[in-house]
DNA sequence: CAAATAGTGTCTTTTAGACAATATTTA
DNA sequence: TAAATATTGTCTAAAAGACACTATTTG
């Protein structure tokens, strides 16, 4: 840039008023996925059941007092968004050092009773059983929720050049210990026409849901399961240090919602694991080895 | 709900005020890539060479003025992130109907001298043949620039249970009409340490590029060489509604940086393609089938 | 007919799926 | 030793890769 156009520049800078548009606020929602133990071990001599479970905080104040949401909160000037959530996270669930995916952006107008808030999402996958979770005080309560989640196809009309999927989606929200159920029901149209495709989510029951959290919860939900279906990798955030296969393997039959064969499973993600020589113990049936991940066959190429 | 929570929350409501907390404005930046014709056709008896491009406009006003930027823009009060996207991407270069999707969210502090701002980047690929853009003026000029990227491995390190790789991008972009080139530099650095990952990109030359429009166009390639690699059909945005298996087969070469086989190619493909009984015409060599897409198969379950 | 691209057939290798069998631990 | 899970071996089917071949059009 040459002086002349330099100073050009400042002058137009010093003129520049941000203030002369209205401008939004910009918030993080993030959903934070695990898979954990359904509920306290019955019977030692069998394998604990697994669920996948989501992070929800209740709301101390308006709006939506009362009702659950999504950890998250508002981006502080300076700070990048994925900073922001990374920050919302740790403050609002103790939560540190979960990888982080933006998976939508919503701001729809009337999202939010307080005005103009368009909200980044995130999700991530973290393992459960490690965090300790904040303490409940009169202002936080975080926990996790067992999610359930069923698909039904409500309506499909296809021609040669044109289709039209209508699904309905309907989400149970679960915390035993709490005695708390919520039913949430969306509907989700997708369009293929004139060889372009559109997708909306409609929010038709949201119980105790605050805000369109339902609509972020089952968009992040299709994108964890639809990065693991494409790379089975992803699964590894779910899991601790060391881990067993029935470990790995349960988990990633809790999310691709299908059963899989030891044999075929072990075979498949042999590469991507390394044996160590620990054992699991204390357990009512032949112990299992415990893995960890292959870094290496991570990054190869 | 009840009532009396209700007309406390409206209360809350009434004495809310969104400007207790600095906002940042919130804008949309769209990187359109399409597989274009690299230069008129010189020899009637070959097949015209195909490449990826890259939709950039030159910017009238200050900051970056004379640089080449993005489209993008501005929310507007009430639009939604993706509709800002859509309106802005209209306005600049004459494009409907595109696919966008979600690719980042770019909001270092320091990323535009006019202060807090915000971008939610999107990525679509769209057949450039089809599109009129708007004629260039004083104020507007959009064209396609070949895009040219080289991967060069910096540094690795492995160990058991961390890792770091260093690698450079260079980013060529070039229209030849005009006689611009564009040399971008980019490093990226992946680091896996304590069972998490980070990826951060910084721009080590961004030439006429403005802002940090060198960072979106690499994650937006990013997403759309990984999201082909993952799911083929992806490719078929890049391409009219009739096409032949040579130009779809060519595309697919050009990102995936790979030359397939023929054979192989086609039957892999088959399934997603119905042929239709048009012919390409006025071609010095056997002229090819056009095909269209199988929606059918785009949507079966 | 030569050049150029379009399109097919088939063999091999790799990967995925099914299923049966064996191994190890503890109550 | 019975119950429960862990782990391995092998057959079969499907998908991916390699390569040679034939077909069609126009200058």
């Amino acid at each position: 840039m040459n002086i002349e156009s330099f100073s050009e520049e400042q002058e137009y800078l010093q003129k520049y008023s941000i203030d002369a548009f209205d401008r939004p606020s910009l918030a993080t929602d993030i959903t934070i996925f695990s898979i954990m133990n359904e509920q306290e071990q019955i019977n030692i001599r069998k394998l604990q059941k697994k669920a996948l479970k989501v992070l929800l905080i209740k709301r101390a104040s308006f709006p939506y007092k009362n009702y659950w949401a999504l950890p998250g909160g508002f981006c502080i000037k300076g700070e990048d968004v994925i900073d922001t959530a990374k920050r919302e996270l740790y403050e609002e669930t103790n939560i540190q050092n979960a990888f982080l995916q933006l998976v939508g952006a919503f701001g729809e107008s009337n999202r939010d009773p307080r005005g103009w808030i368009i909200s980044n999402a995130f999700v991530a996958l973290i393992d459960g059983e490690l965090v300790n979770l904040r303490a409940s005080t009169d202002a936080w309560e975080a926990c996790w929720f067992s999610m359930d989640i069923r698909k039904n196809e409500v309506e499909r009309t296809l021609s040669e050049n044109s289709m039209c999927i209508v699904t309905q989606y309907t989400i149970f929200l679960k915390n035993s210990e709490k005695n708390i159920e919520m039913k949430i029901v969306l509907q989700e149209k997708k369009v293929f026409q004139d060889y372009h495709e559109t997708i909306q989510i409609r929010i038709e029951e949201s119980d105790l849901l605050a805000f369109d959290h339902a609509k972020i919860i089952l968009t992040a939900y299709q994108f964890l399961k639809e990065s693991i279906e494409k790379d089975t990798k992803a699964v590894f955030d779910l899991l601790p240090e060391l881990f067993t296969l029935s470990q790995l393997q349960n988990v990633l039959e809790i999310i691709l919602d299908k059963a899989l064969l030891p044999a075929n499973f072990r075979r498949k993600i042999s590469e991507y694991v390394v044996e160590t020589d620990q054992i699991v113990k204390h357990v009512g049936y032949r112990p299992a080895k415990l893995f960890r991940r292959n870094i290496r066959s991570f990054y190869k190429e």
